[in-house]
RNA sequence: GUGAAUGUAGUUCAGUUGGUUAGAACGCCAGAUUGUGAUUCUGGAGGUCGCGGGUUCGAGUCCCGUCUUUCACCCCA
């Protein structure tokens, strides 16, 4: 017999590891259902024409395909076969994918629903993805990603309300050291025109991006493997080494000048003034002209979310894009902007941070403990008042002695237990015990449901 | 996808230059008189040393392959 095993990856979730991320998903929904968002799910499967182009190169290799079903092979062209010619083969052979994110599907789906969908719309999901990356701490193969996106309007409020978003998450997930850093591809444009990147831009972006990982040197070092040339690269670090507040970097980079970034410098600047409007305040907001990670179809704002010290990567990345729904054939423009938080990763560094509630409040409150036959079946009538009082409980269903009833509760981390026996029944006073402090004392049912209400 | 480490009881680890029945702690199970956990005491179960080959008189300990996890690159939640 062979022993069972998971693929690479992938991962089950245990009680505790599920009511922890159930924990987390639950502000997350209160935070997006608050500022108006309407829950969507799709379909773990799409057809590969809809996910393939999306994400770049890159992206295409990392997504999962699904083989066709029945006699696959009966269509292939047989010199696909012995040429060994996998691209062309897959294409042949495979015509559904496991989706790679959330907002390609969304937009899919709003092409598809357009006549039903008034906009601006905005919807949230919180479902698994997949990517056939290489495993790493913080990186799965199978991942949750909770996305709220808005279509429909280029209005910089979007953008406002992702941050409040973002800022209202960590508060209720009690996560104060965090950094939102923002940046803008037009900033990047601007940049790298002040630079004459040329067609270079993209190992431009992907060598700033690392700024923060190996340093100034790092990147001088990379770019000018690339055949940059000391004199871009000094006005390059010119400009990246801009500091201060955020209108201060904003202010700066606009004397520099450059027709390019102007756009995003004044959106940038927009979002932080509709900040401060709404009565809210930069803090936590970096403007990070480095920042230059996302998904290849991002166009404007784009946002990146790390916790201080925290060894996973980003927990949150999200932009704006004005092209998606382009992309599948819609003439109407329809541009979106939306936010991802990483489940799996919000869920390690909470572990990491020892941030997760007391397990006692996530688990069962009252465990029904008896002594006897006929104080088990007393104990299902108190077991059925606590639960219509809305008080999670259960009964230990088994007869066994009281010292395994209270040490499942113990391990359970149930907070009470309400011990019943002869003498409980006669005189309706109930043992009622604090496992946490193991004190007990006689309450009645009543007394008892007060004091759990309380 | 490229390069590199790792893998010993449920868990965290120890295991001497390859040599007889592989250890510890914690956990787990059972007891310590009659209805009470988490602290104490006593006893007990549990590992074909990731898996498959090879070298050797003999391998947890060396070699090859494979899988897992981890690290760097790539990319990203």
């Amino acid at each position: 017999m062979e022993k069972p095993a998971l693929p690479k990856g992938t991962r089950d979730f245990g009680p505790l590891a599920m009511s922890r991320r159930q924990y987390i998903m639950n502000v997350i929904r209160d935070v997006f259902q608050r500022f108006g968002f309407a829950p969507l799910e799709t379909p773990a499967m799409e057809n590969l024409s809809v996910l393939m182009g999306k994400y770049g190169d890159e992206g295409d290799q990392l997504l999962f395909k699904v083989l066709n079903s029945g006699d696959f092979l009966k269509d292939a062209d047989p010199s696909l076969l012995t040429g060994r010619n996998s691209k062309a083969l897959t294409s042949v052979i495979a015509e559904k994918g496991l989706r790679y994110d959330l907002t390609v599907p969304f937009a899919r789906y709003v092409i598809m629903n357009r006549h039903e969908i008034a906009l601006p719309f905005r919807r949230y999901q919180m479902q698994p993805v997949w990517r056939a990356d290489r495993p790493q701490k913080g990186r799965y193969r199978e991942f949750y990603q909770c996305d709220a996106d808005v279509v429909g309007t280029d209005s910089l409020v979007c953008e406002m309300e992702i941050i409040l978003m973002i800022k209202s998450v960590f508060r209720q997930l009690g996560i104060d050291a965090y950094t939102i850093r923002i940046n803008h591809r037009d900033v990047l444009g601007g940049i790298a025109a002040l630079v004459d990147a040329g067609s270079a831009q993209g190992t431009l972006f992907t060598a700033i991006d690392k700024l923060d990982k190996i340093g100034v040197d790092g990147v001088r070092k990379e770019l000018a493997g690339y055949g940059w040339s000391e004199k871009q690269l000094d006005r390059l670090f010119e400009i990246l080494s801009i500091k201060g507040s955020n209108t201060d970097k904003l202010d700066h980079l606009n004397r520099i000048g450059t027709d390019v970034a102007k756009k995003g410098i004044g959106d940038l600047r927009e979002i932080l003034a509709l900040l401060d409007a709404y009565g809210d305040s930069d803090a936590h907001v970096e403007v990070d002209l480095s920042l230059a990670r996302g998904l290849s179809y991002y166009t404007g704002t784009i946002f990146e979310v790390r916790v201080d010290g925290a060894a996973v990567g980003s927990v949150s990345g999200g932009g704006r894009y004005d092209n998606l729904t382009q992309a599948f054939g819609s003439r109407e423009r329809l541009p979106g902007v939306g936010i991802s938080f990483g489940l799996d990763r919000l869920y390690d560094v909470l572990d990491e941070l020892g941030r997760f509630p007391d397990a006692r409040g996530l688990s069962t409150t009252v465990l029904v403990c008896h002594i006897d036959a006929a104080s088990l079946r007393y104990g299902l009538k108190v077991l059925s008042a606590l639960r219509n009082a809305g008080v999670r409980a259960e009964i230990y269903p088994d007869e066994v002695k009281l010292k395994k009833q209270l040490d499942y509760a113990n391990k359970k981390t149930i907070s009470y237990a309400i011990v019943i026996g002869p003498d409980e029944m006669t005189s309706g006073q109930l043992g009622f015990r604090n496992m946490a402090a193991g004190s007990q004392e006689k309450k009645t049912l009543e007394a008892i449901l007060e004091h759990l209400k309380a």
